[in-house]
RNA sequence: GGCCCGUUGGUCAAGCGGUUAAGACACCGCCCUUUCACGGCGGAAACAUGGGUUCGAUUCCCGUACGGGUCACCA
């Protein structure tokens, strides 16, 4: 067989060489040690929770070793391809913090960055696999390969093309020219010379040393309509973009022998692997795949749900590094790109998601925040999902981050919002559009609250530090007859109508409409005089 | 089914031949406390299983079970 004959029957139109490439994409002048990689989605219109794993560790291992984290859009199916899905994944990483060094909107040196427009660059390298003897055009229909697959289902044999099965593998340049004429779709495949029996050790940096079977099948290089499947298009790919770290799913793990043959054909240098375990959910027993439906599975829940993107990068950080706690304790107000991140701590089983594990590092995250910091976010949240709330909180900032500073800093800050969505009914009482009685202390009677909350008016002073403020309801209370010492109260409580407790309940109820609230002195301080006053005017009313 | 990967408390996990088998979340109790939110102290709770190897296995090897992945002109 004449495969330099054949390379030109296959691809006339294709006149540029994989020299040409090398040169056009020379290796990337980095620093010693700097890592290159890539996160290579499909856009089918939907961000994967589970995708934000290999993005991070990515990300982390490019931009710690002064390397490349680019993005390249795998759209070789027009089938599954969704309008403008490309461009909604970049925007939610962004939100997420993630940025790319490359991209199909920030092009560098090494693009494009999408897979449909690098159609002649595939088909260079699949020429010159043609011309090595190492690829051929395979004629089988869909139909074929159906009945194949029956056939050896029946033998119960390992379906696939290759050895006795195979049809096409020996066509002559006489019937391939024929079929070609009389307008034969085709595929392209690679001709393989492994066999099941060889077994090849691999180091996968995260799996570990694995022992696999060769390769032995005659899989497809190039679809019918020219473009190349995803194991073509990520061995020119990650090659000519000089990637040196492969993050992926595991589920890529059992056609590695495949792609090490490839690069091996091709004469490229095989990268570096780093395959990554899936995102679990629990279905009763079993961990199942968190699949598109489940309650999280998509990266837009989080951002309507109102998790910070710092709370999400954290508590992913926790799964993909062990002592990623351990050192967000020992620095909690470090970045969270200065954790050393090391692919030696990432663990090679799949873990289980677990949203109220997520909702304590989110609280963590929040309540390390400045009130300006807190401000911002809420907003920004608030205005896109929740506009009323946003119109309230953003008539006064000052107001709002006076409220929002409440219990924060110092060693043990209140941890009170998980999401930007607890805010409202964390603060909402501050605001005269929510603030409603709708909690009352119970077991007192009106002549019991009213002559408290009375003379509790008549005393009060704005400038009271919370010390004075609450002498003043102890001694209100112990005139009407409620121990001021809880601990006495609880030894003795039928000498009493009750404690400053229940006092300082009376006064919680009228000024917030609840029972739990935070400081009350320092409420009352936001609220104002007139405010407060009024609300226990209008609270004795209703009892 | 073939091939591959995995398996330490409910969850995330440390461990890498000799440990009272860390820690975190969740749970329970106590303390602090004007309520809440914090914070402190304590508790219950684990090496899937059977064989080896070894003076000694959670750790190394083999089998079994269970879970996951994959066997497309999808990525």
């Amino acid at each position: 067989m004449d495969y330099n004959a054949l390379a030109e029957l296959l691809f006339p139109d294709v006149t540029k060489t994989p020299d040409y490439y090398e040169n056009l994409y020379p290796q990337r002048e980095l620093p010693e040690g700097a890592k290159v990689t890539r996160f290579a989605p499909s856009p089918t219109g939907f961000v994967h929770f589970g995708g934000l794993f290999p993005v991070l560790v990515g990300e982390r291992l490019a931009h710690q070793s002064g390397g490349v984290f680019y993005l390249r859009i795998e759209d070789t199916d027009s089938k599954r391809e969704v309008e403008g899905a490309e461009y909604d994944l970049i925007k939610v990483f962004e939100n997420f913090g993630v940025n790319f060094d490359e991209s199909i909107v920030k092009e560098g040196k090494y693009g494009p960055y999408r897979q449909s427009e690098r159609r002649e660059i595939y088909r260079t390298y699949a020429k010159e696999l043609v011309k090595n003897g190492k690829a051929y055009p395979c004629f089988c229909t869909e139909e074929d390969m159906q009945a194949l697959r029956e056939r050896q289902e029946a033998e119960k044999v390992t379906p696939g093309y290759y050895g006795e099965y195979v049809r096409c593998r020996e066509l002559s340049l006489d019937e391939i020219k024929e079929k070609i004429n009389a307008g034969m779709p085709y595929v392209l495949r690679f001709r393989s010379e492994g066999s099941p029996d060889n077994k090849i050790k691999f180091t996968d940096l995260v799996k570990g040393a694995i022992e696999v079977t060769e390769n032995h099948i005659d899989h497809v290089l190039l679809k019918s309509d020219g473009m190349p499947t995803y194991h073509m298009a990520h061995a020119v790919d990650d090659h000519l973009m000089r990637t040196t770290h492969v993050v992926r799913g595991e589920e890529w793990l059992s056609s590695l022998p495949y792609h090490i043959q490839l690069f091996a054909a091709l004469g490229f240098k095989l990268p570096k692997y780093l395959h990554i375990s899936q995102l679990m959910r629990k279905e009763g027993e079993a961990k199942k795949k968190l699949s598109k439906r489940d309650k999280g599975a998509g990266m837009s829940y989080y951002i309507s749900e109102g998790y910070p993107a710092e709370s999400v990068l954290e508590y992913v950080m926790t799964l993909l590094n062990s002592n990623f706690e351990d050192w967000r304790r020992a620095n909690p107000d470090a970045n969270l790109n200065d954790f050393p991140f090391s692919i030696k701590k990432m663990s090679a089983s799949g873990s289980l998601f677990d949203l109220v594990k997520l909702g304590d590092v989110s609280k963590n995250v929040i309540s390390r925040m400045t009130a300006d910091n807190v401000y911002e976010k809420l907003s920004a949240w608030a205005k896109e999902f929740d506009e009323e709330f946003y119109g309230v909180i953003s008539k006064d900032p000052d107001y709002t981050k006076r409220i929002l500073q409440i219990g924060r800093g110092g060693n043990k800050p209140r941890k009170d919002l998980e999401t930007w969505k607890d805010a409202k009914g964390y603060m909402g009482f501050f605001f005269p559009e929510y603030f409603r009685f709708d909690e009352k202390p119970e077991g007192f009677s009106k002549e019991d609250i009213v002559p408290i909350l009375e003379e509790f008016s008549e005393q009060y002073d704005t400038n009271d530090e919370q010390n004075v403020w609450f002498d003043k309801v102890k001694a209100v209370g112990e005139k009407h007859g409620f121990c001021s010492n809880i601990k006495e109260y609880k030894a003795n409580p039928d000498a009493y109508k009750g404690s400053v407790a229940d006092v300082s309940a009376f006064i919680r109820a009228a000024v917030t409409g609840k029972l739990n609230s935070p400081d009350l002195c320092i409420v009352m301080k936001i609220l104002g005089r007139d405010e407060s006053l009024n609300r226990i005017k209008k609270f004795k009313e209703t009892l």
